[in-house]
DNA sequence: AATCAATAAAGAAATTTTTCTTTAATAAAA
DNA sequence: TTTTATTAAAGAAAAATTTCTTTATTGATT
C-alpha cells in the first residue's frame, strides 16, 4: 500500500510519557536549589535505565555536560515549553460527577497548561454550581460557549454509555482534540485527535503482576 | 551479567493493557444478547489492527470460530478471570480528598475485582465521615486495621510531597502492591509492585499530536 | 455441489523501543 | 601533573511489539 503522509521523525510515545515526570523530578530540584542532576540521578529516581533518559532528553534542544549532568533550570524550561504545558490551552469538561469534580479540582492540569473554562451536565443539581470557581453550565450551553471562548479540547467524564453522545456533540461543536476518561471508545473523525485514559488498565497490570509472583512461588 | 530469575512467558504489558477494554466491549455486546463476535469487529471498535486482537486473545484459553468469531460469553468470562478482575482483592486508599474521594465513588473498581476496605487521611475534617460508605480512619489506625482485614493494596492520593511517607508506611503494613496516583515516583522494596498512574503523561501525549498537527500545517 | 468470502491462527517480517558498547570529555583525586 | 572515575552522546545490538503473509476452515452465495 502507498504510504501518502510519511510521519515526520515523531518523538516515541514512551518517551513522551516519561518526560513529565523528569520535568516535576527537576521541578523539585530546583525548588530545593540544586543546579544540575545527571541522568544517572533522574534514572534512579524513575527506575530506568540512565541512557534512557539520556537518549529521551536528546530528543529536545537539551545538551548535558561530561561529567555533570544537565541543567536543572534548562530540564524545566525546555521540557515544559517542549511538552506543550507552557502555554494554556483551553478545555471543556462534560461530566461533573465525581471524577469531573476531581478534574476541576486538580491544580496540576493548571500548572501543565490545561485550564478547564466551564463544565457541563444534565443533572439539574450540579448545574449552576461552581467547583472550585469553574462553572457548571446545561450542556445546550455548549455550543454558544464554545464560539465565544476558545476551546479546542473537551474531556469526557460522563457514564460509559453516554460517552458517544458527548463526543458526537464535542466535534460537532468543533473541538480538536478529547481526553476520554470512560472506559468505552468513541468513533470521531480520522483529523480528531482521542487520548483514551482507562484506570483499569493500570489495575490489571497490577493484578498480572500480583499473581504472576503466586505463580512464580 | 548472570540473569538468575528469567522472566516467564509473560503476556506483553500493552495486551494486558488492551484487554480491559475488549471486556468491557464485551460485557457491553453481552448485555444486548450478541452471541459472537470476530476480531475485525473488536478492532474497528478499538481503532486498532484485527490480528494484534487475534494475538492478544491467543494469550488466554480462547478460541475462535473461524468464519464466526469468538464467542462473547467466553471473552467476558476468561478476560475477567485472566485480568483477575472475577476475585475480590482489598485496598486502603490513603488520602481521601478529591482524588480519593472519585476513586472511593467509582463502582467500576468493585466491578473489576478491587475493595476498598477503608480510607486514611490526616485532615480532622474527612477523618470519621463515610464516603460512598467507606470510612474514613486517621492515618494511624492503618496498622491495626490492615491486620484485622486482608489487605493487599494500598492506593495513594495524597499530595505529590507526601506520597513516599505514605508509601514507606504501606511497606512497613505489609501491603504488596501499590498504586500511585501522584505524579512522585516513590522508592520501595524491589519485592512490592508499584503501579504509576500520571495523568500528566496523557496530557502530554495530546499536546504533543495536536502541536504536530500544527507543525505539519 | 461448487464457489466465494470472512475469519482464526500461526509464523515471518517489519517496526519500535530499550539496552549495551564505545568514545570523548572533564571534574575530582592522587 | 597524572590518573581515575563519572558522565553525555552516538551508534550498534537486542528485545519487544506490531503488522503482514500464508494457510486452513467454514458459513453463505451462486
Ligand atoms: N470516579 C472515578 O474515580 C473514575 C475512575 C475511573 C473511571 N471513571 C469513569 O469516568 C466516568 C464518570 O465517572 P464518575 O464516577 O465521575 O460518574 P458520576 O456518575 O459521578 O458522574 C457522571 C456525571 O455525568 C453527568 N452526565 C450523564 N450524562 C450526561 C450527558 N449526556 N451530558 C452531560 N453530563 C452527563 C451526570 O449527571 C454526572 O454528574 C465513568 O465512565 C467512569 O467509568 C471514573
Ligand atoms: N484531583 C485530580 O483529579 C488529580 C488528577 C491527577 C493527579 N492527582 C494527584 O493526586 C494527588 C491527590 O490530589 P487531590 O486533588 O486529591 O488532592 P487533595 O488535596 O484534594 O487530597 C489530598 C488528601 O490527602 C490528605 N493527606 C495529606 N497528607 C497526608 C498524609 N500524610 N496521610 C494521609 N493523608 C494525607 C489531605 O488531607 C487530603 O485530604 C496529587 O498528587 C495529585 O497530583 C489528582
Amino acid at each position: 500500500m502507498v504510504q501518502y503522509s510519511k510521519k515526520i521523525q515523531a518523538v516515541p510515545e514512551p518517551t513522551i510519557r516519561r518526560m513529565p515526570s523528569y520535568l516535576a523530578f527537576a521541578e523539585g530540584l530546583l525548588r530545593k536549589g540544586q543546579q544540575f542532576v545527571s541522568s544517572t540521578q533522574i534514572a534512579n529516581y524513575m527506575n530506568i535505565d540512565p541512557t534512557q533518559v539520556t537518549k529521551d532528553l536528546s530528543y529536545t534542544t537539551i545538551v548535558g555536560k561530561t561529567r555533570v549532568g544537565y541543567e536543572v533550570k534548562a530540564i524545566v524550561d525546555v521540557l515544559s515549553e517542549f511538552l506543550g504545558f507552557s502555554v494554556m490551552d483551553n478545555a471543556f469538561l462534560v461530566g461533573a460527577g465525581s471524577l469531573g469534580s476531581a478534574l476541576l479540582h486538580d491544580s496540576g492540569l493548571n500548572h501543565f497548561g490545561l485550564k478547564i473554562e466551564a463544565a457541563f451536565d444534565i443533572n439539574p443539581s450540579t448545574i449552576g454550581r461552581k467547583i472550585n470557581d469553574v462553572e457548571v453550565f446545561h450542556i445546550d450551553q455548549f455550543r454558544d460557549l464554545a464560539q465565544e471562548l476558545n476551546v479546542i479540547m473537551g474531556i469526557i467524564t460522563v457514564p460509559a454509555e453516554n460517552a458517544q453522545t458527548v463526543a458526537d456533540l464535542m466535534v460537532a461543536w468543533g473541538i480538536k482534540a478529547i481526553w476520554n476518561f470512560t472506559p468505552a471508545r468513541i468513533k470521531v473523525p480520522e483529523d480528531i485527535i482521542v487520548q483514551n485514559t482507562t484506570l483499569y488498565s493500570n489495575l490489571a497490570i497490577i493484578f498480572n503482576k500480583l499473581h504472576q509472583e503466586r505463580r512464580e512461588e
